[in-house]
DNA sequence: GAAGATTGAAGCGTCAATCTTT
DNA sequence: AAAGATTGACGCTTCAATCTTC
């Protein structure tokens, strides 16, 4: 059973991830904010320079497809905390930026984040959560292998 | 920066199941499967005993939602995998089996998960595997402190 | 034609409400 | 009342097709 203790790796990985999600949903919710609009206020609040990102750009720092884009920007339009500003040299291109609203409520549900995030790693060890870093670095860069199992 | 480290833990390990879980639904997409289905399949091959299990119960091993198992289940007796029989003591309950068609599908998904996950974890060494899984296992433990931020 | 954004269809997931059976 | 299953509303995600602009 060479292959079982990868197997079980990604399992856990997997699970790890779940559990994260699904807390951080939790974490978020009275603030009627989800998961994946607080990467979003997050992304677009460190980009605190004047252009702001494209949509396409977002994305793809979010690794999701541009369609989910639109949807995800759209949600949060409406609630008043994002904007889309015309790009003056490309007609093509709406530019994210954050309303002072979004940019209030990265600053409450951050410090939220930040704690519960502390506490869940806390006791894990400087040293062990790097070689975990590291493993899961390489992983990543080994996963392309996914697209080419062999043609079957 | 104490918890800089934890966060950036906590995001890798998001980012690289979030990888697996698209290369994963990738690798399955040829045999009109997905992910969450393949899943299924594994818990019901396994469960190779006559009774089967309940929704409920599958739901639980999923850690899913039991409204989400309805859906789920729907989809995977349309493509013919899974069974509904009923219960012969309660008739509240559902017992799942594999229908002959979803058990040959789990026998040539399988091996190809297998290859893949095999591959990608090759150069990790078991003990850095097992220290990342004693890791995750810490993490998860953890996870219920999630629910109790500070009641702001 | 290529790139940015959008739309529609589909699957997965949650939550809240409902129905049936225990 | 409690438990199993379902439904409906909503959000996230992908893919394929379309529209506008480059």
């Amino acid at each position: 059973m060479k292959s079982e203790l990868g197997t079980r790796l990604v399992r856990e990985i997997m699970a790890t991830a779940d559990i994260f999600l699904r807390e951080s949903q939790r974490l978020f919710r009275p603030l009627g904010l989800t998961a994946a609009q607080y990467n979003v206020l997050n992304i677009l609040a460190e980009e605190d320079g004047e252009r702001g990102l494209s949509q396409r750009e977002l994305g793809d720092i979010l690794v999701v497809d541009r369609s989910n884009v639109t949807g995800l920007v759209d949600r949060m339009a409406k609630s008043g905390w994002v904007r889309r500003v015309d790009d003056p040299d490309d007609r093509r291109i709406f530019r994210l930026m954050l309303t002072p609203a979004g940019r209030e409520l990265w600053g409450k549900a951050t410090p939220l984040y930040h704690e519960v995030v502390g506490q869940v790693t806390a006791g894990a060890g400087r040293k062990r959560m790097e070689e975990t870093l590291a493993l899961l670095a390489e992983l990543q860069n080994r996963a392309p292998l996914w697209e080419t199992p062999q043609k079957i």
